[in-house]
RNA sequence: GCACGGGUGGCAGAGUAGCUAUGCAACGGACUGCAGAUCCGUGGACCCGGGUGCAAAUCCCGGCCUGUGCUCCA
């Protein structure tokens, strides 16, 4: 069975192929830690992270790195307004990035450089451009000169130079700036006065936004990586950006194997963003629905596709996920085979992780695991594919200790509840349906549910 | 406007030519004083119009709708 990816340069599935055999460098855009992340950035991790996960269990080595944008307008404008530097915004929106990160089971990524931390690094790359002469000194910084090859643009989104040229419908004005052409982007940012700024033989100055993921990239993979992800919106123009500048800087095509673009979270049918601000950050989704509860929503849709955010969404996943708990904890503390036959279930999770990661034909088969006779190959199953890979379950001893504080909770009434009941057995032998009736909806008040059957009444906590 | 996606039953979402997707919801039955849980079962879809094929949700052409990108953005 071959994993087969969805590359968006190539616009098809194709089978991976790594340039080293077993191994797979993989490189995902982060956060610009300006503000706490919402859900469009849990999607974006998460979706990542089981593809993380699913290579490592089908053997690959994975180098995972992710960036950190730590310094860029937003977070100065953060910062001013607060009267602090730079780094405090920065690095109190990466700490709470990681939290929520780590509440929902996202595993780290190997490596997470900064833009601070690799100045040097970038200003060499910049160097090697305009001494190749694909970058040129602008009024207020250096640029990327798209005409030295116009070959190269549009790998991504397939738009032509011309088409863009011509204005975008008209939507492009004066650039504002020293390029020489409009599709010129920034590699370097002549800093304006008390602005946090690094030295360079340009000037004082910081880092434009897409040189860094090509110098932190060419820093730790080399001249080619595997694995290029990201957020669907990034292809263009910082995706397209990063091959200009990598492949002019190395001179090796293509820098990238395979782009992987996860879509987005939308709110009433609109993209989630921080501009448009109909975001929910992670940390308000948790007051709603745990952290794991909400990794199964956004795992339960495949990750190109978009996800239209309903509290209906959400509960219905939050349901299945409880079920999912529960037959874990049940198979956990039932210690006997149960016979049932898990292989069909195995290869059909497989082949749906092989098919692009599709999580939601994943899940289906835990939810048809999930319905089965429960038993210890059934727990076995479970923390494999969805404790492993699709990182859904928390430790088995908390799911064990989360049983044992229902059923100290279920003591702790029991006696009450018992003698009730058999109050209300007596009732309903009398058929005395009101006085029945009107015990059940006491038993209700204290958070019990009463299910009659055939061997006689049952209750549960609710 | 241009580019790239997507339009499948109430909802989510598989399916790239022929054979039930699946889950939730709905409906019916069993069970039940009622309710709930459970079990069994049922119905229901392929945006529109052409074309190619013995056969199309699936391929081709045209149209419509919708999302994203073209500006900071996961």
């Amino acid at each position: 069975m071959t994993l087969r990816v969805y590359d968006t340069r190539m616009r098809e599935k194709r089978e991976l192929s790594t340039l080293e055999e077993g191994k797979v460098s993989m490189y995902v855009c982060g956060i610009t830690p300006y503000s706490p992340s919402h859900l469009g950035h849990a999607r974006c991790y998460l979706a990542f992270d089981v593809v993380h996960r699913w290579l490592e269990a089908s053997g690959y080595d994975v180098d995972y790195v992710q960036n950190f944008t730590d310094i860029d307008d937003k977070i100065l404008d953060i910062s001013d307004a607060e009267g602090v530097d730079y780094s405090v915004v920065a690095n109190r929106n990466i700490e709470d990035y990681l939290d929520v990160m780590d509440a929902m089971n996202v595993l780290r990524a190997d490596h997470y450089p900064r833009v601070t931390e690799t100045i040097s690094e970038i200003i060499e790359m910049i160097s090697v451009l305009q001494d190749k002469g694909h970058a040129y000194v602008g009024d207020d910084g250096v640029y990327f000169e798209i005409d030295t090859v116009p070959e190269k643009f549009g790998q991504l989104t397939g738009q032509t130079l011309d088409m863009v040229r011509a204005g975008a419908g008209g939507r492009v004005a004066d650039t504002g700036s020293g390029k020489r052409d409009h599709r010129d982007f920034a590699l370097w940012k002549l800093a304006k006065p008390g602005e946090p700024s690094w030295e360079s033989q340009w000037g004082e100055g910081r880092p434009g936004w897409h040189i860094e993921c090509s110098a932190m990239s060419l820093n730790h993979f080399g001249e080619q990586f595997d694995i290029h992800g990201g957020g669907h919106d990034l292809r263009f123009p910082h995706h397209e950006a990063e091959i200009f500048q990598s492949e002019c800087c190395t001179g090796r095509e293509p820098v990238v194997g395979f782009w992987m673009h996860n879509g987005f979270v939308n709110v009433d049918g609109e993209k989630m963003s921080k501009s448009l601000g109909n975001f929910w950050t992670i940390r308000e989704a948790f007051q709603n629905h745990t952290p794991l509860a909400l990794r199964y929503a956004l795992l339960s849709v495949p990750y190109r596709n978009p996800i239209d955010l309903t509290p209906e969404f959400l509960e219905d996943a939050a349901m299945h996920f409880e079920r999912l708990i529960e037959a874990y904890g049940k198979s956990l503390s039932s210690h006997a085979d149960s016979g049932t036959d898990l292989s069909g279930a195995s290869e059909r999770f497989a082949a749906a992780m092989n098919d692009d990661f599709n999580t939601r034909a994943a899940i289906i088969e835990v939810q048809a695991v999930v319905s089965a006779e429960y038993g210890s190959e059934v727990a076995a199953w479970l923390e494999k594919h969805a404790g492993e890979v699709l990182g859904l379950l928390p430790d088995s001893e908390e799911v064990l200790a989360g049983l044992a504080k229902a059923d100290s909770a279920r003591e702790e009434v029991a006696v009450r509840v018992e003698a009730l009941l058999k109050e209300r057995e007596t009732s309903r032998e009398s058929k005395d349906w009101a006085r029945a009736d009107e015990i059940r909806d006491e038993l209700a008040s204290m958070g019990v549910v009463v299910e009659d059957g055939p061997d006689g009444p049952a209750w549960r906590l609710t």
